[in-house]
DNA sequence: CTTCTTGCAAATAATTTGCACTCCA
DNA sequence: TGGAGTGCAAATTATTTGCAAGAAG
């Protein structure tokens, strides 16, 4: 099962083009000229099941917006701004080691984390923190 | 400004006796006793206006809801049990000092960061993976 | 054909907002 | 007293779900 739909290659196509993690709205604007008459739903449902299948990574943005990124790229984690949400993406991972330790202290069964680290670039620094968010 | 109301008391209260993060309905059940007639849109803007204050932190867990924790106790992070929910709490944050280097090599002003690890726990392991999220 | 998928529309659930009223400073 | 703060109800927004119709193996 897990059937060979256009949608789902489209949707996969998607994950595939954009190196960052992007939200379902993205992939349904990214491909509402090709597919109109895609729904969102069946990006959702696509999305959480490639997440369940562990094909895509699921993350919640500090905006509240769950973006999915494919699963091989995915680690790194980035480095936001928070003025203008600019974002670089943080090539080296300084947990691997660290949960291996943890698994063993704990007992748990390590799956995965999140990290995301926030502050404000350059630009927005200079701009002073006129915005919030 | 930021005036001494009842209710902005008694939601820090709530932050301040639990020492997990909290979302605004854990605050919401917690004081439905007494004070009744407490709204949740009322936590949700001290809340906000406490996190844009910098006295909480405010972060978006794996479920999509926001929790909040006072600033100071905030550090830190959680191993959370994909299976139970079950929270451990991180003490040594492997962050610390990585994130100077990464301020000089980007010019970005650090100014926190969100990490969660996730897994699942000796119990839950034993139990197999019949649940999902 | 039979099961997995989709599209649509309606349902949820968390959070936000408008507004009149209330209460601290 | 005057503006900051509150409660209530209605509005938003992201995501989920039910169901009949459609497509893949």
């Amino acid at each position: 099962m897990l059937k060979n739909t256009k949608q789902r290659c489209a949707i996969m196509q998607v994950l595939k083009q954009s190196g960052d993690p992007v939200s379902a709205e993205d992939i349904f604007a990214a491909l509402k000229d090709e597919y109109p008459n895609l729904a969102l739903s069946t990006i959702y449902r696509n999305l959480e099941r490639f997440a369940a299948d562990g094909l895509v990574k699921r993350d919640v943005w500090r905006d509240g917006i769950v973006r999915y990124s494919l699963a091989q790229e995915h680690h790194g984690h980035y480095l936001i701004c928070t003025g203008c949400s600019a974002k670089i993406k943080i090539e080296d991972c300084p947990l691997t080691g660290i949960e291996q330790g943890l698994a063993h202290d704990t007992g748990y069964e390590i799956e995965g984390h999140t990290l995301t680290i926030y502050g404000k670039c350059p630009k927005c620094l200079r701009r002073g923190k006129t915005q919030n968010q």
